[in-house]
DNA sequence: CTGTTAGCGCATTCAT
DNA sequence: ATGAATGCGCTAACAG
């Protein structure tokens, strides 16, 4: 925070300059902007022309915002850098979900990202709300801020935390859900590629070691769901949310035949995405030689020709029923918890295993 | 703006009450917070102390921009809804690259969306400075609050407006370069697919009317490129720069197989990706049968197999410039207005056409 | 219908 | 090094 000294503050004429020269009192006015008062028409007239010619645009919003007590501004908080938040699709819907909700009656969207010194924004920032998006324990220290200062906070995801009206997902259970069916086709042996663990962790293979340091709530979450079917299942963590991770991750499992899993779970549909184009530059058939699920239910049919089996996460309503609470919290009621369930989607890229010694197929 | 009468102002502590029970007057208890000026050690200590006790989380930005004059809060204006806006990957990385030099120093970035009530957010949002990202005429209204209100304004592409600092782009002979090298290639029959001319337009064919109605500065400079070279070319018109949408025009200008032109000039890599999708469909080898040109430079290389041929855009940099600019202006500086060149990439989806009349074939 | 009064919470003079 | 006073621009009570 070096700034110049003092960026000279541009003079803005005030409401009691126009005032004045309309021949009327602050307070009139002032109701004649707001319209929240009886004001007659002449002397709402001549306001208005007084404001029109000292180019008045309308009450500060410092002013005002100071005396209401609130200022129209919903914080949103992104735990990375706007790039990589923004590359994922999922995050978008949600985001647009609570723009949806959110931006009529004249209220903003501030974006905070988590990254640096944004704790000074969380400060400096007068928010009448906070919506958190992403979940590590490290937002809990922005948090920290913002529940200090009474503004009510919704989570999306993530771990349950004290004062903040969290909105859940099923990711465990709907991986789960994921896993059973892959096991239920037939499959022993599947491969897991993982969202990151950490926001500081280098992408590689899943060991119990980085699992134990892993402190993303969803990849977590989403690998004990797994886990519930697949005890024993391993795989490797990429980078982010990218078709391109997804790739590496693919071409990483199976690159050597002799340990090709015959099915991959993928934490997101990106990543499933990018496993399938490694397979099929392996020139495996998928789902022939492998099965294949992601997670989110974006629309993928574009990226790769595969109807992908995944479950199906409803972002824009999460979204929604995020701005929703939030209002509903800053009017000072209290909004019940909401849970969301994923719907499964069966696609094209699931299939039984084939078999492993084709002599002994007994058909 | 109907909100119930009355959202009950949450009681939070000030800083004269921490001032009180440290002991200290509340100038004293200012400058221990804000470190800008002489306070004895012993002094800070029992304001924090106080502060901490009283859970009182550090000055209210409210009462501080209204003395300050500033909010730390930059807008950045979208003209569609979020979903919308930032479906698109340049769009993400402009502002990605705003974010990148604003955020620091503790700014926070506002998202308005200039939809529906939009103005009023304009108005009731208090902020230092604004960038527009794209830039239909509707969005002079927006603007207009904002100048009024001497808040710096800086646009990124988009017709010069007065008051306005606007970082240029070069779309026009972007695409009119993108134009002779079809030209250059043999090409005399190219199709165009361009991006919405209005934000209210039907998508369909690129007629002459339409184009008159035109009001998207972006979509009608690149027009302007393509006909420079190809004055008679004409095309169709997507509903948005989405895979997607490109495939129904690919399909709209490709399907008929005695009116396919020999090169499709596409005003965005997205919808050239979808063009290309839609000749792969109808077993069309680009660029053998087809040759496609994008516009962009987004990495597209996992979406479809080929290096697209595209112009590329700087589009972080462009962020950061706009971001560099408006914190410039808001220092009461005159930074120079800048100028945007986009690169071409030869990729590998333009060739000269196949000739029409295979036998008359001269080699 | 209109004017008067009184702060909202804070940073900043200018004294001491 | 500290404190007292001032007002940023506005709106909400209340009084007329």
């Amino acid at each position: 925070m070096t700034d110049p000294p003092h960026p000279p503050p541009l003079k803005r004429p005030t409401l009691a300059q126009v005032a004045a020269l309309a021949g009327v009192s602050v307070s009139t006015a002032s109701l004649a902007f707001s319209g929240s008062g009886p004001v007659s028409g002449a002397a709402r007239e001549r306001v208005l022309a007084a404001a029109e010619q000292l180019h008045y645009a309308g009450p500060d919003p410092r002013g005002r915002s100071l005396r209401q007590g609130r200022s129209g501004i919903i914080g949103v908080v992104l735990e990375e850098r706007v790039l990589d938040a923004f590359r994922d699709p999922l995050r978008i819907a949600v985001l647009d979900g609570i723009a949806q909700e959110t931006t009529p009656g004249g209220r903003g969207l501030l974006l905070l990202t988590d990254v640096g010194e944004s704790s000074l924004v969380m400060d400096a920032a007068s928010m009448d709300g906070v919506i958190l998006l992403g979940c590590s324990p490290r937002i809990a220290r922005s948090l920290d801020v913002s529940l200090r200062r009474n503004i009510p906070a919704v989570a999306i995801g993530g771990p349950p935390m004290a004062g903040v009206l969290t909105i859940t997902l099923d990711d465990q259970q709907a991986t789960e859900f994921e896993a059973r069916h892959l096991y239920d086709l037939g499959h022993r042996d599947i491969a897991i590629v993982a969202l990151p663990l950490d926001t500081s962790m280098e992408p590689g293979a899943l060991t119990a070691d980085r699992e134990r340091a892993g402190t993303i709530q969803v990849t977590l979450d989403r690998l004990r769901g797994a886990r519930a079917v697949f005890p024993e299942s391993t795989g490797v963590m990429a980078r982010s949310s990218l078709v391109r991770e997804g790739m590496l991750a693919g071409h990483a499992l199976l690159d050597d035949p002799e340990r090709r899993p015959t099915a991959i779970l993928a934490q997101s549909d990106l990543l499933a995405a990018g496993v399938i184009k490694a397979a099929d530059e392996l020139g495996l058939d998928v789902p022939g030689d492998l099965s294949v699920v992601g997670f989110d239910g974006i629309a993928l049919d574009r990226i790769v020709p595969h109807d992908l089996t995944t479950m199906v996460q409803h972002a824009a309503e999460q979204g929604q029923a995020a701005g929703q609470a939030v209002l509903h919290l800053m009017a000072g009621e209290s909004p019940k918890p909401v849970h969301f369930r994923s719907s499964f989607h069966r696609g094209g890229t699931t299939a039984p295993p084939r078999s492993r010694f084709p002599n002994t197929h007994s058909g």
